[in-house]
RNA sequence: GCGGGUGUAGCUCAGUUGGUUAGAGCGCCAGUUUGUGGUUCUGGAUGCCGUGAGUUCGAAUCUCAUCACUCGCCCCA
């Protein structure tokens, strides 16, 4: 028979790299949960409309990465590509509207036909927060402040970076996109093909292009910070003074851009470099009318997801893995009282190991590869007194130990 | 979707100008050890050489296709 290998872009999680997943999960709910932030779980699947309607049409990752389908019953839906539609949408659905601000945060698996890549999958794993219904810059600060401290949590290697800027209000990116577009047109025949595709669909994603001949075009091209309105400029600056003000480090580039149609004022990115082209490991921004666009009151938000899976990969170390109590049944007359005394242990909380056969050499072999720090022998003369063995396995030391007292020395 | 690289044991890889029974290290299993592990020592199992076709007397080796992985582009976390 064939052996089936897992379908593109997907994978089997366990052993050490689960643990490093795990590491980066619980950091997420450490950190949420110092900042107040409450979890929440929305479906794997949504109505197409959900993130076609919020993330914009013409966005890459609507038009030509969602696995959509139509149900049994005719109905289009798709798996989530990014959790912030349906964050908004569950907002709306169960009228969270009434209590605000709401601060949520979500941790699991997202969905993108993409070609895979070290640290791309199709399914990957985000873990996020949105913060709803608060529209002055102190919002954007502290949603940076907890990726911060939530990066600082997970401990990653490696130099990370974080990138700041604003695209102001619709107004002002207006003017800016017409400003833009204006002066790329003059240099139109020496775009790459790329961009010269980009001038029709996404003018500023020109800026952050890595083709030198574009690179070159942009060096003279207009400033988004020179277009900012009054309003616009002023959030910005509140912004960048309230992460002075909590000593998080930061570059202003004005170049850096989002793909997703919804973002207005702050967009920001944490890069490493050491994951190649996928660098961006965090990344966010304020959007203002994503949950009115899904049939909610006018509500802004700031949110931002972070790649799980680029995470565990820069682990600096796998994390520790506790040590078990090996518990080893002197010879076969002892089992079931050795059984006994691993089950009591493991009522109390102890992480206990236990072979599931051999003789005693064979059993602490198995104890010694489990990384057990402890071994309790179980039989003999020593049973007969009421008593267990327990040996250090660091320092080959053992001792005789009541039944009783076992927890106790362990 | 586009371009480059790679597919040999569970893992990391070697395999000469095509030549008959395909190798190493690590890991795994067993023995050394039927009341005591980690180090040794001895033995053992494991491969449709990614898959399919072609060239050839003969293919792990050459050609093509396909699939998967990987690096970059697009895009994105």
């Amino acid at each position: 028979m064939k052996a089936y290998q897992p379908a593109r872009g997907t994978r089997d999680l366990y052993g050490d790299e689960i643990l490093a997943q795990k590491f980066v999960t619980d950091g997420m709910h450490h950190v949420a949960h110092c900042y107040g932030y409450g979890e929440i779980i929305t479906p794997i699947f949504e109505f197409t409309e959900v993130f076609a309607r919020g993330m914009g049409e013409v966005t890459d990752v609507v038009s030509k990465e969602m696995y959509t389908f139509n149900d049994r019953g005719g109905e289009s839906i798709t798996l989530r590509p990014e959790g912030t539609a349906g964050a908004a949408r569950a907002l709306v659905s169960n009228g969270l509207a009434q209590d605000l601000p709401l601060k949520v945060y979500y941790i699991g698996p997202m969905f993108r036909y993409e070609r895979p890549q070290k640290g791309r999958y199709r399914q990957f794993y985000q873990a996020g927060v949105e913060l709803f219904g608060v529209d002055t810059p102190n919002a954007d600060v502290e949603v940076i402040a907890l990726a911060n401290s939530f990066l600082k949590k997970v401990g990653v290697k490696g130099k990370i970076t974080l990138e700041i800027n604003s695209l102001g209000d619709v107004e002002s990116r207006e003017e800016y996109k017409k400003a833009l577009l204006e002066y790329f047109k003059g240099y139109e025949e020496n775009l790459s093909e790329d961009s010269k595709r980009r001038l029709h669909t996404n003018p500023l994603r020109i800026l952050d292009s890595k083709e030198e001949c574009d690179k070159v075009i942009c060096e003279n091209a207009p400033k988004m910070n020179d277009y900012l309105n009054e309003f616009s400029k002023n959030f910005f600056d509140e912004v960048l003074k309230g992460l002075d003000a909590l000593e998080i480090e930061y570059k202003v580039n004005s170049k850096l851009v989002r793909g997703l149609d919804y973002y207005r004022h702050t967009v920001f990115e944490f890069i490493t470099d050491e994951l190649g082209s996928q660098g961006t490991v965090l990344a966010g921004g304020r959007y203002d009318d994503l949950v009115s666009e899904l049939g909610g009151p006018k509500i802004t938000g700031v949110g931002f997801a972070s790649g799980v899976d680029r995470l565990a990969l820069l682990l600096k170390e796998t994390p520790n893995k506790q040590r078990p109590v090996a518990v080893i049944p002197l010879n076969d007359e002892y089992k079931y009282q050795a059984l006994k005394i691993a089950d009591d242990l493991r009522a109390e909380g102890v992480f206990v190991d236990m072979a599931f056969n051999g003789n005693v050499g064979k059993r602490f072999k198995k104890a010694n590869k489990a990384n057990a720090f402890k071994a309790i022998v179980v039989g003999g003369d020593e049973f007969d007194r009421g008593n267990v063995v327990i040996k250090d396995l660091d320092s080959g030391n053992q001792k005789e130990v009541s039944i009783k007292e076992i927890s106790k020395e362990i």
